[in-house]
Order: C-alpha cells, then structure tokens, then sequence
DNA sequence: ACGAATTAGTCACAAAGTGCGACTAATGTC
DNA sequence: GACATTAGTCGCACTTTGTGACTAATTCGT
C-alpha cells in the first residue's frame, strides 16, 4: 500500500516522502508505503501508514487503486494499492522525522511504480474535483472564497473566472459564510466561509460525452 | 482478483457467475476469480480470468477498485482487485461451462464482498458513463441510435429525451453513420451508426460542484 | 388500396446556464 | 486625500438544455 499525500504549499501542490528505508536503494526517497496486517482493512492500513509518516490523521483519505505492473517498487511487492490523502493548508506543519514535502512536479527520484501512483493521484484529483470535496480538505476549516478559488486554480492548472466562481458555488450550497472577516493585509477584508454542504435539489441533468475517446483493452 | 463481467440482456443488465469451486460452500455462485501469477500484470491477470469463464476476451477491461474489508471471500484472500468486463449484446452466446448470467439486481447468493463488488461496479459504471466508452461496449460494432440510447437509459435508470439525447451525441463526434439501415420488424427503418471518435475542440467549462457532498475520513 | 399504428429523425422555442467585462466596496500605503 | 489592492456584485451576450410538436418511412389490418 503507497499513500500519496498532497498539500498546497504556497502556490504548488507538494507531496509527502519519506526517506528510503534501505540507504543502498537506487532511490533515496519513497512515498509512505507498508503492508496491511492481517486484522486490518485496507482502509484502517492507510490511516496507519499516514499517521505514521505525517504524525496526524489526513483531513481525507480515499482510495486511488491498485497498480500491478512491472515496475520496481522499495518493498518488491507485486501490486501496490494507491491511497491520496489530502492534508490542510494549515496543518502542514512538523512531519515524521526523515520526510520532507515535494513539489509534485519536481519529485527527487523514486522507484518507477510510486511515480506513476503520484502521476495518477493527480490525475484522479482532477477528474473527482467535481465529485469529492477534495479543494476544501486543503484548506483550513475556515477559508476566504479567493483561497478556495486558488486551490481549484492550481488542481485544475488555469485560471477562473471570479464571478464564473462564485455563482457555481452558490448554486451548489457548498459552503456558508462565517461572520468573521480576514483582513490580509492590503486589499478589502474577506468574509471567511466554512464547508458545510446542503441538499441540493437534484438537477437531473441530460447525458453528457465529456472525455470520451479512446481506450484500452478493446 | 474479481471481475464483474456485464452484457445486457433484454432490458436488464446481467452479469456473469461461475458455480463455486467447492459445492460445500455456502454460496453457491462467484464472480470468476484467481490470483495473479507471478509473471503476470495484474491486467494481464484480468484478461485470462475473463477468457477462462467467457470463453472470449471483453469488449473492455477495466480496474474497479481494490476491496480490502472483511467481509467473506471465496479464495478467503484478505484483499481483491475488482474488475468491469463488458462483452457485446450481440456476442452474449455460449459460456464456459458452469457459468451463467444473472441479472444484476436479483443476484443469487454470493460471497459478501462480491455482493459489494459488483454494486461498486454499478456505481463506477453510473460515474464513468460520460468518461469512458461504457455504452458502446455493450453493443455491437453497428447499432441504432435507439439502441445506444436504451442502454444509457439501463445504465442510468431513467429515461432520456429523444432529441436531446441525439443532439448531445453529434455534439460529440463520437459515432459516425454506415450507409446500412436496418428495419426492425414495424417502423421507419434506422440508420446504422459505429463507434468512431472524433478529436473535439476542448470546450474548457468553467468548474462543475456536481456531486459533492459529504466523505469519509473527514 | 388505404389508413392506423409504430418507430426514426428533426425543428423550434423557452428556460436555464455560462463567460466575461465593468462596476462598486473596503481596506492599506504614500 | 489620491491611489493601489483585494473583495464582491451586476448585467448582458451567448450557449446549452428540456421539451413538445412536427415530418418520414415502414408494417399491419381490413
């Protein structure tokens, strides 16, 4: 089992690695990795695993899958199950001794099967971003709507629309304003709002072909 | 590992069960099932289980999820990788022997964690249907665009507007007509189309809250 | 032969959703 | 007090979507 776990650290997106257990390893870096034990779903493993690298609990963990390629990996194992855990921006603090966050894009070297478990964590990110409340489990529990625009900025790679933004957000009942106010500095002081989900009444929209195109195993 | 194996069947989705290995066993019916050999990826592992219990390899192949609970399985394994087969309407003829298709909603009894494989695959199929080449796979290489539209309607659930259904569909340019037609007993004969995807204009939407709600591991 | 029934396919319009420029609001800085 | 800076809203053109009503081509019944 590998975890990715992603935080936002200024303007990248950085992810835990751990220092490789053997120091004669090709690679001297790893993504948090062990086997689950024999009482433990795989589930219950992943909050372990994290725990023990980040010293805390993820403010979400879900499964990726699994990958059973040739790749090497640092256990030798046969197939990896890939976790994403998202940690807040604020509690980014102190990590697990001998681990360190990286920028995703710029990832010191790792065995092959735990980079392309990084590639796909990121692209799965994108794909659920839409589906999970994956933007607000990088943010502190309160949050300015800028923030959690810059969050979606960077999971997606370009730029929104502000007022685009904030009207898809209000017509999802996502979130509701605090009444407290952050000022930042310069600049007009932002409401902070907090994610609290409501039931929306469901749209029931028509069939939608958005990515379809090619695949494998035909 | 685990496949769920789909074809349609009439009006119902059915899907594919071998009789269990041991007759003492309390379940009676499985999803094919083994475990990857040592030289083989876990893809390549799906592939033969699928061969070995449909006689043919499926339309499409693709990774689940990997379901480590501990809820009972028929090789006892602590984990599974569960995989989505789908074999073509027209090609759902003779199985291996010992197997049989089922629909989907009115299973016999199978192991627990199978039960819930096989409704995580209905799930993933629902989220996926927009993303992946679901559709096309349950039909043969040339269909009706009624026929298209009825599997999307048994996949879904629900019932879908004609014209839009046919306008979201050239939109995409994923079908292209053949110059055959096919008459269908009473009626205006229909066109027959083939699954040919187009590269499209990406359309860059603006963010999408669609289905997000609550999570686990909050 | 001819009309009803049946299935395929299209059109047009109202309603809802989206992109985006331009605006107002509240703060800090000089 | 002017200005830069960030927050937040408004309005409008344009696009997308839901839907009923239409036309088209065939079989069936009499």
């Amino acid at each position: 089992m590998d975890i990715v776990s992603l935080t936002p650290h200024g303007r990248r997106l950085t992810a835990l690695l751990v220092r490789a257990d053997d120091p004669r390893e090709k690679e001297r870096w790893a993504l948090p990795h062990d086997v689950p034990r024999r009482d433990e779903t795989i589930d219950e493993a992943a909050v372990r695993i994290e725990r023990a690298a980040l010293g805390a609990p993820p403010g979400l963990l879900e499964q990726l899958a699994a990958f059973g390629d040739r790749r090497r990996h640092p256990s030798n194992a046969h197939v990896s199950i890939g976790y994403i855990a998202l940690v807040a921006s604020g509690s980014d603090g102190p990590v697990a001794d001998q681990a360190a966050w990286y920028p995703v894009d710029e990832l010191p070297a790792i065995a092959p099967r735990q980079r392309s478990i990084v590639e796909a964590a990121m692209q799965a990110i994108r794909a659920r971003l839409d589906q999970s409340p994956i933007a607000f489990r990088l943010l502190p529990p309160t949050f300015t709507l800028s923030q959690l625009q810059e969050i979606y900025e960077l999971l997606l790679g370009r730029r929104l629309h502000k007022a685009s933004f904030r009207r898809a957000l209000h017509a999802s009942w996502l979130v509701e304003p605090t009444d407290e106010w952050r000022s930042e500095g310069r600049g007009r002081p932002a409401q902070l709002f907090r994610y609290a989900p409501r039931r929306r009444r469901g749209s029931r929209r028509g069939v939608r072909f958005e990515g379809v195109s090619g695949s494998l195993g035909g």
